[in-house]
RNA sequence: GGCCGAGUAGUUCAGUUGGUUAGAACGCCAGCCUGUCACGCUGGAGGUCGAGGGUUCGAGCCCCUUCUCGGUCGCCA
């Protein structure tokens, strides 16, 4: 039987020398000096610790060891000759009498370098993800991970609530995502669908009478990757709360996370309640994004009525927005490389041009400016070293490259962001409904599940065509952090009949109310309370905390921006066997 | 699915106007080294230049096709 080891390999300190140690670990590297002598790093989750192999027995042991093999040390910590000042452990060593070979390595190179993996291929990364996170800097943001997972279960449970797991088989939702589809055996040709939410089993709890409710919930969505979007799977604080209102909800989570994001965050500094609230409009209209990056102190501007009638082609009957910095040190080549980056980011090409230090218009579209030059300079309080972005198109499409335009500038100019810190709004008043581009015809904008605001009345109303239906808004938001959507949530609609007035507003009625959420619908005929919620995204706060640009670094094991887990080889074939147990045909298999 | 970028040694990368035997660093192997800690020194092995086709006397480099990875847009109630 092994003997436990006595300390971790982070653990031991010049007070402990002269003690019987026994250490287990990774032997990260070995440094032989002279043929007899040699210094081993151990390393375990904990940390490091020099041992020093003096003897030809010892030696003869570890010479025969591909490094990363895992040992255990029995020895005595002594004070070193020659102390380490980088190394918590680092005044110490330990001298061993007996090494002992737990788990050989039997490869004498590795895929890559253990602490320096974060520079390898990303492919070779995730096949050998179990490598890779021995690396202390990557395993450091699982472990950051788990901190703050316990920490929103902890803050959570003290706000009273219940974490209640909900099913992970369960039925297709025809709204929304593509749904990961899971065949049943006893049902020929039926499917369960993996959930792209517990929306619809929170709803119902609401409606058995839990009062308040989450769940640090897995969700499924069979939709592509991007930076911040692992594909596939990820992780939601996803809450609910009866007889509540969006104050109610606003206020456990201005509650809960800015001490999260100041304790565990990159910078220590996160906004305090309450978080500042920007309608949708103004959003759109003031930062060009329902997304905005507070810490970003430059604005949008509107400045269509000056120059659509400049001679400049682009501007002509289309709206056109600006966005002045003051001070700005750009070079010619930063902004060139600045305005191709916003070409790609948002499809619409940007113009620009600045003030010079003679107060002059220069550079760029300067030359169709001349006629316009004295507005401009009042509307955007232009000083000499002024530069102004700006760009062109229907009202949608400028307001967003502008959107884009900010945020490069925002990043490109340090004096115009303070980078170091966390910045939380709340966007509000959401359109509830929109033009579909497709149809052209009258569409829900996000779900139909949040409460018009003003309820009945208003949707009245709107069928009354005293209102235009465009201009009937959600009690639903978005929480922002940094420029990151953290979050959607919504004041639902809990009354049947509002809910069929709503649907009857986009053709809609009420067959297709029971339809397609019908033991919501049901269960809401039973007397339901008001109720409200949201669902914060765990990795995205993670990724936020850690201040990592990719999702993947914050995942323990995630899959390609193709949906493969390239470690375990998901997707791939199943035996014929399976399949005619499930009762599937595939039509075509490659290979 | 569109657009952009990348793919050269185990790893990270360089490779000029198309021209001799494709280089460096780290890692690996061998030797030397008794206080290293990114140990050092000397030497060595290691390449289908992602794949296929084409142009050329000659292709890592130019052209076409294709595959893979990443970014971005579409998509994500």
């Amino acid at each position: 039987m092994m003997q436990s080891r006595t300390h971790t390999c982070g653990q031991l300190r010049l007070s402990d020398a002269g003690q019987q140690v026994k250490l287990v670990g990774w032997m990260e590297n070995v440094r032989e000096v002279g043929s007899n002598f040699a210094f081993v790093v151990l390393r375990d989750f904990y940390g490091t610790t020099q041992i020093v192999v003096e003897t030809p027995e010892m030696m003869e042991i570890i010479s025969g060891l591909n490094k990363e093999s895992t040992i255990s040390v029995e020895g005595v910590v002594r004070e070193r000759s020659s102390k380490n000042p980088k190394l918590p452990t680092g005044e110490i060593e330990v001298v061993p009498h007996a090494i002992e070979v737990l788990g050989r390595c039997r490869h004498n190179s590795l895929p890559f370098e253990i602490n320096r993996s974060r520079e390898a291929d990303e492919s070779a990364r995730l096949k050998y993800r179990y490598l890779d996170l021995r690396n202390p800097a990557v395993k450091q943001n699982i472990v950051l991970r788990c901190q703050v997972v316990s920490a929103l279960r902890k803050a959570m449970t003290d706000h009273g609530f219940l974490e209640i797991t909900t099913p992970i088989l369960t039925a297709s939702s025809p709204e929304g995502a593509r749904d990961y589809l899971v065949p049943s055996r006893k049902h020929p040709g039926k499917f369960y669908a993996l959930p792209q939410a517990p929306q619809q089993f929170k709803q119902l709890l609401m409606t058995s009478g839990f009062d308040r409710y989450f769940q640090i919930a897995p969700c499924f969505r069979d939709e592509d990757a991007r930076g911040d979007r692992s594909p596939g799977e990820f992780y939601q604080l996803d809450m609910e709360m009866a007889f509540a209102t969006q104050d109610d909800v606003f206020a456990v989570l201005e509650d809960v996370l800015p001490p999260i994001f100041a304790q565990y965050g990159k910078y220590n500094i996160a906004s305090s309640a309450p978080f500042r609230r920007i309608s949708f409009n103004d959003a759109m209209e003031t930062y060009g994004s329902d997304k905005p990056d507070l810490r970003i102190d430059l604005t949008v501007q509107d400045i269509s009525a000056l120059v659509q009638d400049c001679g400049f082609e682009p501007f002509a009957g289309q709206t056109v927005k600006a966005v002045a910095v003051s001070n700005c040190k750009l070079a010619r080549k930063a902004i060139d490389q600045l305005c191709a980056d916003v070409e790609v980011q948002s499809g619409s090409k940007p113009y620009w041009f600045k003030m010079d230090e003679q107060g002059q218009l220069a550079g760029g579209i300067a030359k169709f400016l001349s006629g316009c030059k004295d507005a401009l300079v009042q509307q955007l309080g232009l000083e000499p070293g002024c530069f102004v972005g700006v760009t062109a198109g229907k009202k949608l499409v400028a307001q967003k490259t502008a959107g884009v335009l900010r945020n490069k500038l925002g990043a490109a100019c340090p004096e115009h962001m303070d980078t170091e810190r966390y910045e939380f709004c709340w966007i509000v008043d959401f359109p509830m409904y929109e033009i579909g581009e497709e149809s052209g015809q009258l569409e829900f904008c996000h779900n139909p599940f949040s409460m018009p605001s003003g309820g009945m009345d208003t949707l009245l109303k709107a069928e009354q065509g005293l209102i235009d239906p465009l201009d009937i808004t959600a009690d639903q938001y978005d929480l922002v952090c940094n420029g990151v959507e953290l979050s959607s949530g919504a004041v639902r609609n809990h009354d049947p009949d509002i809910m069929i007035k709503a649907f009857e507003m986009v053709r809609l009625g009420e067959e297709d109310v029971k339809k397609k959420f019908p033991a919501m619908y049901n269960a809401f005929t039973y007397g339901a309370p008001p109720h409200a919620g949201i669902a914060p995204g765990v990795d995205r706060m993670v990724m936020l905390l850690a201040g990592e640009p990719s999702i993947r670094e914050i995942i323990p094991f995630p899959m390609n921006k193709n949906a493969q887990d390239v470690m375990m080889d998901a997707p791939s074939q199943v035996t014929q066997a399976q399949l005619d147990e499930l009762h599937i045909a595939v039509t075509a298999v490659e290979e």
